[in-house]
DNA sequence: CCGCATCCGTTTCGATACTG
DNA sequence: CAGTATCGAAACGGATGCGG
């Protein structure tokens, strides 16, 4: 099996022959949500050969990426999960995302939102360096479409920003949502128009896109985080 | 022409519509060192069809992340520069090395250390979010075989860190040269063997692999930076 | 249905040879 | 030096089949 792969002694490179591949990083985007099934991944990721996916998940267990696991909650089945190995390229996933963001456009009939690229998304338009002092709990109430998204940005409390309490975005259970500072409510494309500039954050208010609803110190530090003000003409 | 593409509204997939093809990205490590000329840009990229490099190089002008000048010093020629969209991958190419790493092994015959590559494998090798407060300017005259590469590793003045005033990693020319806290003198190959834990920093001084001259501030620093440490068993 | 495997036409890649 | 041209090999995309 003669695998395609770069011969040189360069950690890029190394990087490359194991991610390279078409696909594989979309695999792992999925995979950084949560576990998925073989079928979940497939509506996922449209356009790909259904063979293609089988060989890209072993080849990616080879790697240690992925390990694929029976669970037995909520339903009996077969799932792929990510490895330490495979969450390690998280940091990879979000720089793409940002470099991506600009070529991203807005969504059509034929590529629409997918609820399910939302946390991701969301982590990716993040500013982090910046974060503002003190604890924030953002809560984004997304409708998608047909699916209504609910996530907890959260910034943990602390003096100093270690490298071990970055902000994380994750999916809220109804009945371990935490008090938040802030709810956003409206849509992802609401969130991408003011950050294109079309529409600023006002105007989007008025039109039903995006409501903020908080404390006056913790909608200031939102829009900062995610650069919802008018940028300087 | 049917160029391949990821039909999905993600900025992850638009990123890899744009980068995701072969030799992409590593012609874009490349580049972040230096402009390069065609022929320099084939050296560096062993195992590459040239018809190909070509291709790739046209399409990454279409893509606006390259551009071709013409430049009269040292000598005219023509060369290949990446344009504020394509320095935008930076750091996206840190993180593939920063997952690499683990995975690189030591050099050997058919794979060497190659000067080129020294620099952004010092970059990412460095741990940013932890950086010390205060100014630190390294230096580090390493070895690779035939050529000797200097680069100043320096973190500027100030009291916070702001994202502008990230640690840069740059060839120093003699003239320039800026004053020095530590001196890392050596080779790649010798911070590796200690990052892997495979020998310390003493054995390796002892050895001629590695030494490093300052003052023990600067030195804690440094190894903190660098990971220089013996890991905890 | 779910989780693949097989087949086949098309696209991309790698190696080498050749040109202005 | 800076690319083109050519051609066989590998990878990909799409459809279809098939056992559990």
């Amino acid at each position: 099996m003669p695998k395609r792969d770069y011969k040189q002694f360069c950690p890029t490179a190394r990087a490359l022959n194991v991610v390279g591949e078409r696909w594989t990083l979309l695999i792992v985007r999925d995979l950084l949500i949560a576990p998925r099934r073989y079928s979940d991944l497939r509506r996922s990721l449209t356009g790909m050969a259904s063979n293609l996916l089988a060989v890209r998940l072993t080849e990616m267990e080879d790697a240690d990426l992925v390990v694929k696991k029976h669970i037995e909650e909520p339903s009996p089945r077969d799932v792929y999960a990510l490895t330490d190995r495979g969450r390690a390229l998280e940091p990879v996933l979000l720089e793409l995302a940002r470099f991506g963001f600009p070529l991203l456009g807005m969504p059509t009939d034929e590529q629409p939102m997918m609820a399910e690229r939302v946390p991701l998304g969301l982590r990716a338009m993040m500013h982090e360096p910046e974060l503002p002092a003190g604890r924030l709990v953002i809560r984004f109430a997304l409708d998608e479409g047909d699916q209504l998204v609910t996530i907890a940005a959260q910034r943990p409390r602390g003096q100093r920003l270690l490298p071990t309490e970055r902000v994380t975005v994750a999916a809220v259970e109804d009945h371990d949502r935490p008090e938040s500072d802030v709810v956003v409510r409206g849509s992802m494309a609401g969130l991408l128009w003011i950050r294109e500039g079309i529409i600023d954050l006002d105007a989007a208010n008025e039109q039903g896109l995006l409501s903020l609803e908080g404390s006056e110190d913790a909608l200031t530090a939102l829009r900062f985080l995610y650069r919802l003000d008018a940028p300087a003409a």
